[in-house]
DNA sequence: AGCGTGACGGCAAGCGCTTTCTACGTAGCG
DNA sequence: CGCTACGTAGAAAGCGCTTGCCGTCACGCT
């Protein structure tokens, strides 16, 4: 029923090893072979069997990349980036991989299941974008699920995670992203910080949070704990977590949110509360999504490369690109500074 | 160096049927044997080939889901959801399906190459989303491609799509979405509406436009071409025609855009042309994607229930759920009027 | 003329798994 | 007590492709 290479070999008239030859097209075969066969391909409208290609070659043409969320642009923009990128090395017509996205949820189970299964499918090479959970066990159960997959072959990157022992890692500067940020607001007069945190146990939660301290006391400001909340990396957590802060703290002056999404939501519950943007609140995102320029005010954030790293990643991921040195590389964000922020009232 | 079936076999002192069966779960295996061969596979840490595997059973565990631009959340949301609802119809723990989300960027010739690839792979299942390039010799082309891909036994689901024969389809109701949305303008009292419209040769441009004519012709508006401009889906296009928009007709009272990201790049150019909205000028988007609602003022749009869409689409791909009766569903829009639209100033 | 050489093509051995068919032992049944 | 039936496990035949190895032939060199 399905036409195999032993049908088109048959009909061109030469042996299958000869097809497969002319379709992979690294062994020499004479010109008018060739035609024949790629007439006989064409006629009997044959398409290649990937599994036992794949089989046979111990090789794959399935690249992974993970990510946490597909339907948040931050990711989106990586994976789109990322799989522009993943062609094959000679960029051979015939070079085409196929990007399999895996939605994570941020759950650690997910992350390793993903893994596994892309090992299974002896995936060329993996992509993981995000942030990390930070649990010691998942760490080390990812760290060994990533030796292995680079023992069989697979190349690793890490896009926006915090960088690993057993694979290349391209970091985003979240701590000093978030220090300049705080540190505009300080400049601008504030003394009175709200932070809308992410998720607790996430690495870059942490270290946003982290650049945002270290501008407080670099100030000689002091971090009041009250001042930070905890939520998810949705609009809505922002929405609830700034309604929060201000019960806590009527006074503040400005707020920081752990990424544009959740300072859209910050905006919102502020507006709600009848204070205006930036004259009663500045507030300031992370990330630069494209939708941050388009807020009523702009919003002031920090611009991540994120399309460029991605690009990035995806060409070392398939070998077209020299990994950096020490096989870390720091990715730095630029502050932009919008119209959601200005000095304090007073 | 590479575990394999006949390794574990051999550990387990059983045949390397049984691993697989084991493994598969599909036939009698008494439970000592079970426990034996689990253990093995545990000690020796086995993965299951999946090339080797998929080669064997005739069958694979990808499913593909085609996308016009994952960066773009109208898009990302409904792959997550397709995502999420792929596990195989028992919903086993081995049921684990891998998405295979390939980026078109709208081409139609890579549309295509990535459904080879996908027929290449065997895959399990195929989703496309979002609407097809009106081009006669395209469509026929994915029509052949759909009917061999479902002959192979491959799913064919179209979610956002305009039906076609080959494929089960879950079509948005664009036109009647447009239609309300412009008589909603109508009835406010605007006259002079401008449109800003996606790509000419789109179907979901053409059905927006078409309900947005529909609706100016019931209240006997004559439909002036000038005020219609084509350009791309995203938010630097709808800023540039709504300028374009602005210099042809200056005194319009209303911007229907393609859909929200484009009526943010309007919200702006209106906005930079010292316009209020929306009392100078009202604005309406389409899709109602998350930050429609964090707009300033509040886009007025359509729902699309993309997650909900998705979701469906990925359970009729899976077996899961009855296809609609005749295959095509319609699925219809909401009307949600917020900030972003009010009576002309006069 | 003799033979090395290189270009091309075929043979056949797998790649690691699934699955049909068969075999065996035991339990149930008349 | 012999026979069938059932539950369980193994043998082995592929699934469709790649690739190492070898043969062939034509050429060009000495």
């Amino acid at each position: 029923m399905t036409v195999t290479l032993a049908d088109v070999a048959a009909r061109a008239q030469v042996s299958p090893a000869t097809v497969s030859r002319v379709l992979n097209g690294n062994y020499p075969v004479a010109t008018a072979t060739r035609e024949r066969v790629l007439r006989a391909v064409d006629e009997l409208d044959y398409v290649l069997n990937g599994p036992a290609s794949a089989l046979a070659a111990a090789t794959s043409d399935l690249v992974g990349i993970l990510v946490n969320d597909i339907a948040d642009p931050f990711f989106g923009i990586m994976a789109s980036a990322i799989q522009s990128e993943i062609r094959g090395p000679g960029g051979r017509a015939g070079g085409e991989r196929l990007a399999v996205v895996c939605n994570t949820g941020g759950s650690p189970e997910r992350e390793l299941t993903y893994l596994t299964l892309l090992q299974r499918q002896r995936a060329a090479a993996v992509v993981l974008t995000g942030g990390a959970v930070e649990d010691c066990a998942h760490k080390e159960a990812v760290g060994a699920k990533l030796s292995k997959l680079a023992a069989a072959g697979t190349r690793v990157v890490l896009c926006g995670r915090p960088p690993a022992p057993e694979a290349i890692a391209l970091t985003f500067d979240n701590r000093g992203g978030a220090q300049r940020l705080t540190e505009h607001l300080i400049g601008l007069g504030h003394r009175r910080l709200g932070y809308v945190a992410g998720p607790e146990e996430r690495t870059t939660t942490r270290h946003r949070l982290e650049g945002h301290r270290a501008a407080l006391a670099a100030a000689g400001i002091e971090d009041d704990p009250r001042l930070t909340v905890h939520g998810g990396y949705d609009r809505r957590a922002g929405y609830e977590a700034t309604l929060e802060l201000l019960r806590r703290e009527p006074s503040l002056t400005a707020v920081v949110a752990a990424n544009d999404t959740v300072a859209l939501g910050a905006c919102a519950a502020l507006r709600a509360f009848g204070l205006r943007i930036p004259e009663d609140v500045s507030v300031v995102g992370f990330d630069d999504l494209p939708f941050a320029i388009d807020a009523v005010p702009a919003l002031t954030t920090v611009r991540l490369p994120l399309a460029e790293a991605g690009a990035r990643a995806g060409r070392i991921a398939m070998g077209r690109e020299e990994p950096p040195p020490g096989g870390i590389a720091m990715v730095p964000g630029e502050l932009m500074v919008r119209g959601s922020t200005g000095a304090p009232r007073d």
